[in-house]
DNA sequence: CTTGTTTTTTGAACCGCTTCAATACTTTAA
DNA sequence: TTAAAGTATTGAAGCGGTTCAAAAAACAAG
């Protein structure tokens, strides 16, 4: 396979010319460089990449870890945050690495993935998903100085890139909605407390039932642990808010897979979403559109948010300022058939 | 930040120690090895990967290529793939680059992708995932000497790793099925016929009914066309099938995105899954189980199969012999609630 | 035909590692 | 004590590009 010194010998220049020739094409002489193309093509010759990224000492590539999930499939969440971030990498022309960790790994071990990613220096940028509370990966990033943007906020008093959708907005605009419908019986199940996330949802519902005047009941509310089936989580959690002697009457669930748990469980209890329980699902997934009755859902924007973070993080690295490094998106309420009218 | 010559100047060893101390340990003595060690430590050193990739002429990455979702999300099929995918990456210690390319693109564009990655040496192996019927990436990646596996067989007289899932098998498992049910009108809606795993399972099909002695009726079937909403697809799909003066009983349908369409049709024409008409859904999509009545579907081992592929591919990057570099997985007929017994 | 200016091209240094023949050092056996 | 064999280390030559100061060539003006 030949290099470029076999394109310079043969179309007699020198290596630095052929160099040029592919990145500064404007200083070499149209003659030569069409001398050189022929020869290029000719031999058929492509730089190689790897000579490229040492000289260069960068690899036009970001970095995506997340974890393997527990049911051989990636999250939907990570899908659509990889269609996204695939799509500007083709159009900036970046490539991505894509890693995986196994689930409910040791903190310590995740941030050696981490770390050995970055000191082999085998890409320009990370892409930090799912944020936690303290979350000590952002803090190596940025000991490392390794350019990094993060899906998701944090508690931690530092300044970097981010791009995070509005769960506080997103449940409290689900909380007004069911107001409207006369609700005031509200049950929130919610994700883990150590996902940056889930405080800023549970945040959403407090703000939303104050802003309704309703009071908090702190019966109604219900946080999944971090393991375990977050099907059999939902179902179990809902039928325990069910069994309440006086049980809410709707209920407001971040995240589907929990959801698909949730109505389970009225169904078992005898019940059915919409008639005898209202349902909200943070996060709208596929299927939802399909149930019967179809759950009203909150929209994330991840697909947007996938573009944001890679478009942001590439701008990082190529140096171009970016006057908007912190976004944070709306979800939208999606109004089905899986809320009764009280009124 | 330090390099290996100044570990080996400060540990006064030449750098081909140092090297070794990483790649032969064994081939150093354990008392220079523990000073190098300590350097090495103290100056946080870690090699760069793409020296590393340069001098050993090999990258330790292998690439996956897919196609943009027009649903800005990933098939839920690459999805599982990848789940495997990335798994044996990370117990292999090998990495992943991502690329997608956008829906529907000219086959030449396609191949220049291809053509690319080959040529730039970004990676020492790629999965090849769908073939098509004379699929033209195979010819490629075979006269560039390009390692590769196919997911998914062809009709190419080509020697080449694959694994595939057996869709014949799975949907003459169904029409048995059905068949064992009393059913004898069963219908089939594919997938484009382009797609070599189309071939396949229509295949299944058609054997499926002579075995079980039922008359193949063309009217019956329905092929997919390439573009278009999948989902709506299979809604019209289903109520042309429903509208013939004799239609058939249950229907057998290739994909869950086309079956979600389908469930749509039926309730729009005003019968119901599981009483009026029996489903069969190829791809046993996450929210299957979930429907009411939970459909009957085939299951394909997608996570296996990137388990396997990406196996498969790295042993022969490596040199590793690899005994089985053809495999034909089966799928698993779930039985659930879609299919009425007639007997 | 000079001289000065601008445009092109050169070629060596560098990026940071691996590899391997050659050398140096140890150990063993006679 | 020494030669032979075995073990450990060296250092230079790759790998295949990019970069940039310096040299060369081309052009313009006097």
């Amino acid at each position: 396979m030949a290099n470029i010194s076999d394109v310079a010998r043969i179309s007699k220049v020198s290596v630095g010319t052929v160099s040029n020739v592919f990145n500064n094409p404007e200083k070499v002489k149209p003659e030569t460089r069409e001398r050189v193309c022929r020869v290029i093509e000719e031999l058929n010759f492509h730089p190689n990449l790897s000579a490229r990224n040492l000289s260069r000492l960068k690899t036009d590539t970001i970095a995506l870890i997340f974890p393997f999930s527990k049911r051989k499939r990636i999250e939907h969440y990570y899908s659509d945050l990889l269609a996204g971030i695939t799509e500007i990498c083709f159009q900036m022309n970046f490539k991505l690495l894509l890693s995986s960790c196994p689930p409910n790994i040791d903190e310590k071990e995740e941030l050696l993935i981490y770390k050995k990613m970055i000191e082999s220096r085998a890409v320009d940028g990370i892409i930090l998903t799912v944020s936690k509370y303290n979350d000590e990966r952002i803090n190596l990033l940025i000991d490392t100085k390794q350019k990094f943007v993060v899906f998701g906020r944090s508690n931690l008093p530092l300044e970097f890139p981010w791009v995070d959708i509005d769960g506080k907005y997103g449940i409290s605009e689900a909380v007004r909605y069911l107001s409207s419908l006369g609700h005031t019986r509200i049950g929130y199940i919610g994700t883990p407390n150590i996902l940056m996330f889930s405080k800023d949802r549970l945040e959403g519902y407090k703000y939303g039932l104050k802003r309704c005047n309703i009071d908090f009941n702190p019966d109604f509310i219900l946080e999944a642990s971090v393991d375990g089936d977050e099907v059999e989580k939902g179902e179990n959690g809902v039928i325990r808010l069910l069994s309440h002697n006086s049980p809410p009457k709707a209920i407001i669930v971040s995240g589907s897979q929990l959801a698909l748990g949730v109505i389970k469980g009225i169904n078992k209890f005898g019940y059915s979403v919409g008639r005898d329980i209202s349902l909200i699902c943070f996060d709208d997934a596929e299927w939802n559109v399909h149930f019967n009755p179809p759950i009203t859902s909150i929209s994330q924007p991840v697909y947007e948010a996938g573009k944001l973070v890679s478009r942001i993080l590439i701008k990082q690295i190529k140096g171009i300022e970016c006057q908007d490094s912190n976004v944070l998106l709306k979800p939208d309420l999606i109004i089905r058939e899986s809320c009764k009218n009280l009124n």
